[in-house]
DNA sequence: CAGCGTTGTAAGCAAGCGCTTACAACGCTG
DNA sequence: CAGCGTTGTAAGCGCTTGCTTACAACGCTG
């Protein structure tokens, strides 16, 4: 975002942003908003956990900051109706709460907070089901892509939260397999795109 | 459970033991386990929060007592081509949470606390995907078992915790017709029974 | 190089948490 | 009715949490 020319200025409020905003998003992925303390964020971005505070305000406005720098330009970046699939591939990768589906796992392990049900509501998921609904022309298509979204919220709960086998070590191309010929019962009309990819 | 003869007896401690019980199972399913204090439920039982310590030894056994008093008599009830539109018609009902549905809502809420996590990896998720799976000869039916319990999940998650448009005020009716049709379609050799009911 | 805003540090505060303790009130048993 | 285990109560302990404060070190600008 910022110029990056300098090499490694030993005062930088930047790096210092960005390291938190790094820590943030790994820990909040990995344990759910509850579980992680600012102490525990300070230390991971190697940073004085007061600096959390002047540059962020608060956990929660932190919080909402990792959210906002969600995964909303892979909706942007894919054709809708390979949108699923590439869903499905991104979270079932081996360690997905570290990669770009890290919103998506933060969501999941805090989904009592207001927050991260708000971005669901609001944000991303929002997006996601107006692409979905888009594929369709059956009568009640946003419910119907609202379906499909749940599905892969589930997936991913079932799978990397609770752990459940034999989910948990499923090849992800059968796991997409299955789900793709579901969803294509779903979202009809474009029953031959959602299945291709 | 106990013999319920005297009326209302001013010591009882079967009776604080079950108000414990009732009041936490109730507020887990509503609020989650780390957003619930010791406090609330002792309140909310009309009960000291000594007691609670007294009868369940911490909040962590109690969570546990009441994840313990499962809906698993529903699966022992139901015959398993029914198991899936009966527990779609539970957890879709008003107040789910507040009903017979509240260890699926506790779990929801409380789903990186590893306790709840174990109760559907072992107790009640397990006992689902079991049944699921005997309801198809295709190959890997336990990951599709499990590709369903997901969706049930993701269902609950998305409209009652989330409360996600239009999918929080759907009609219960049309939820049910598009899982199940596509349910039919992971588990087909009974699609038939599967859509029946 | 004096002055000053910016960045980093160390310490701690108030509040809420799970849990414990010390004690009082009750009611069955001898 | 004396004794005692059971049930209920009030108070608070120790710890962790999010957040604040007071201050030191740095480095640009005049």
């Amino acid at each position: 975002m910022t110029r990056e020319d300098a090499p490694a200025r030993r005062r930088d409020a930047d790096a210092t942003k960005a390291a938190l905003l790094a820590a943030a998003t790994t820990l909040f992925a990995e344990r759910g908003f509850e579980q992680t303390t600012v102490r525990d964020i300070a230390a991971h971005a190697k940073v004085n956990q007061a600096l959390l505070f002047r540059y962020f305000g608060s956990k929660d406005a932190l919080f909402q900051a990792t959210l906002a720098t969600s995964s909303r330009q892979m909706i942007a970046e894919t054709p809708p109706e390979k949108l699923v699939a590439r869903t499905l591939a991104l979270m079932l990768a081996p360690d997905a709460p570290k990669a770009d589906a890290s919103p998506f796992y933060a969501v999941l392990r805090s989904s009592s907070h207001e927050q991260a049900a708000s971005a669901v509501r609001q944000d991303i998921g929002a997006d996601y089901a107006r692409v979905l609904a888009s594929l369709t022309d059956e009568p009640n298509a946003d419910i119907r892509a609202d379906l499909v979204l749940a599905w892969l919220l589930g997936i991913g709960l079932l799978r990397s939260v609770v752990n459940k086998q034999p989910l948990a070590d499923a090849d992800p191309a059968v796991i997409s397999d299955c789900v793709l010929k579901a969803v294509a019962v779903l979202l009809e009309r474009s029953a031959q795109h959602v299945y291709a990819d």
